[in-house]
DNA sequence: GGTTCCGCCGCAATCGTTTGTAGTATCGGA
DNA sequence: TCCGATACTACAAACGATTGCGGCGGAACC
């Protein structure tokens, strides 16, 4: 230890430790820090954290590592609490619905000083609930209808809102939307929004301009596609709610035999990558993943180190990437 | 604690460990976990760890979490080691060249078990190769031109070899080659390939079909793409060292005037997600990511078991998803 | 009946820190 | 000279487990 080379004992700890620094002689502080340079001290983690309850780690659960989606979230989360010197363990929930409750427990087990979860669902099982006693939690792209956790989102509304104005500016006004699942938090949320900004530019909000797709992927998305396009097919512009299902969108419109961007325009939403290499390339809402990623690192770390943070959400605003799957509505032959 | 509970003290400890369980009286044993159940007694892992040296926690280190190629691996490790207890810390070495070393001293300092690299580059840093003394070491998706290290990779030559012969099956005599940069592993290993694979089916190995890229990314690409068109007017495909280099390629055969899958061919490598949505799909071969991070924990596990693993590297098979990128060569008319 | 052996359990040290408390030296004031 | 305050520093008890070793009982053997 730095301790024999040194000089003391204990001292060494408070000399280390820069809150306590002041206790100990200034030149006994300078002969403890050159000793322990010179030996290569490092203090260890598990002794040190079994003492104060702290392990300098979080836990970062998420439904899907594989998709690209939460490559970002986990790169802005990782980017902060590493300067915070803390470890971040990631769980990955790809093992159906209470999995992630199975990783939660992991995580406590593991005495981890922060929980940061991004799986899907409206509302939060018992298990993530309780555990907010235990532990400092927050959402992040989801949160919960009772807000009791708090959670950083994108800002869905104005996302959709983005995508709406846009058609709307194009001269669009049969606008319809594919809808992702009910009970995912941002598959309603975006289905309400799209109504509600329907109706703010003048257009009609009819339950009937909207099919929910099964789940967020491409073939649903076309199957949701084709279904609204039969009951309305004079419509000249769809607004999905996610790439996917812009992109499942695609091959709807052109089994109709119309053109992507001429005879109807398609939005997506996430904005994932390569979708500008797409023909042709999607015009998306953009949500700023990284950001949410840092911005939730960045208030467990408060709510760490015992400062009162609003439960509420906090709402990021996406922009809107335009590119050429969106036009003017084609002139009526 | 349990202890208290069920009766006695540290006899609590081996009846609750099955390696000393046979120690305890079987009757005791059950009483024991019965308490444990119970009080729903839980370990504390810092102070297991303490004691034993272990903290139960593996490193994973990748170059960038945005890339959607890591997602794959880091399941596929996190699949298995989870499943023998330990939790995954990840390291996102997205600062630069050594911001890898430094990750891998915190690491060291959290005294992780083991520690999984999947950082670019033909060579180890000497921080990495002195890591290897104090813990155990894999590494994935790359390996070291000397093979010290335990490493699962791709068969890159395999790999070559299925888009050289798909390409030579459908009648391509002038196949060229958008090579990686030469000191990334991957960069060097699929240009050889292709020269070698070129002279198996009967082709010209010549380097000057050949061209560099200077990164792994769209642009660079195209600018390679069209280098080489420009030196090889009559290429009838071209075999790219990654996907995105492929789809750089689109662009200069486009920019050409020309067709793709019909006047020039084009394969990709790795698979990456969306890239059976593009105009045309892209032919590529497929590496089979989740699969190496699963072999790669495998393997790690043994290390820490004090198995001998034998340093060499492990090669995966990767196969070719034919698209529509690739047919056989237009008629010269 | 006494000795040995064996199965089972408890004692206590240990891992490497942090931290409350006690101790020591130095100095100033009376 | 003695006392008290000040300014450090050392002592030792935690934190919660693992583990070598010794003890204690009962059974078996002579």
């Amino acid at each position: 230890m730095a301790r024999e080379a040194g000089v003391h004992i204990s001292t060494a700890s408070r000399a280390l430790n820069p809150s306590t620094a002041f206790i100990v002689h200034p030149v006994t502080v300078e002969r403890v820090a050159e000793a322990a340079r010179k030996l290569g001290y490092r203090p260890h983690p598990l002794a040190r954290g079994l003492r104060t309850n702290r392990t300098m780690s979080v836990g970062v659960i998420i439904p899907d590592v594989e998709n690209p989606l939460f490559g970002p979230i986990i790169a802005g989360v990782e980017s902060v609490l590493v300067e915070d010197g803390y470890s971040v363990l990631i769980g990955n929930a790809d093992r159906g619905p209470n999995h992630a409750d199975s990783l939660v427990e992991d995580m406590l087990e593991r005495h981890v000083d922060g929980l940061i979860l991004a799986t899907p669902g409206r509302v939060v099982s018992d298990t993530a609930r309780q555990a907010q006693r235990d532990v400092s939690m927050v959402l992040v792209n989801r949160s919960v209808d009772d807000d009791s956790i708090p959670a950083i989102v994108g800002d869905d509304h104005a996302g959709i809102g983005l995508a709406v104005r846009h058609l709307r500016e194009l001269g669009h006004e049969r606008i319809g939307h594919v809808a992702g699942p009910e009970w995912v938090s941002t598959g309603r949320g975006r289905r309400d929004a799209f109504l509600a900004w329907m109706s703010t530019v003048g257009l009609e909000a009819d339950i009937d301009l909207v099919e929910e797709a099964e789940w967020y992927q491409v073939e649903p998305g076309t199957t949701a596609a084709l279904a609204l396009l039969s009951r309305h097919p004079d419509l000249t512009a769809i607004v999905a709610a996610n790439d996917l299902l812009g992109l499942g969108c695609y091959r709807a419109v052109r089994s109709l035999g119309k053109v992507i961007g001429v005879d109807v325009s398609i939005t997506g939403y996430n904005d994932m990558p390569l979708l500008d290499l797409m023909q042709p390339s999607l015009t998306a809402v953009r949500v700023p993943y990284r950001r949410m990623g840092v911005d939730a690192a960045t208030t467990l770390l408060a709510l760490i180190a015992g400062e009162d943070v609003s439960p509420g959400r906090v709402l990021l605003s996406p922009t809107l990437a335009i590119r050429s799957s969106t036009g003017p509505p084609a002139d009526r032959g």
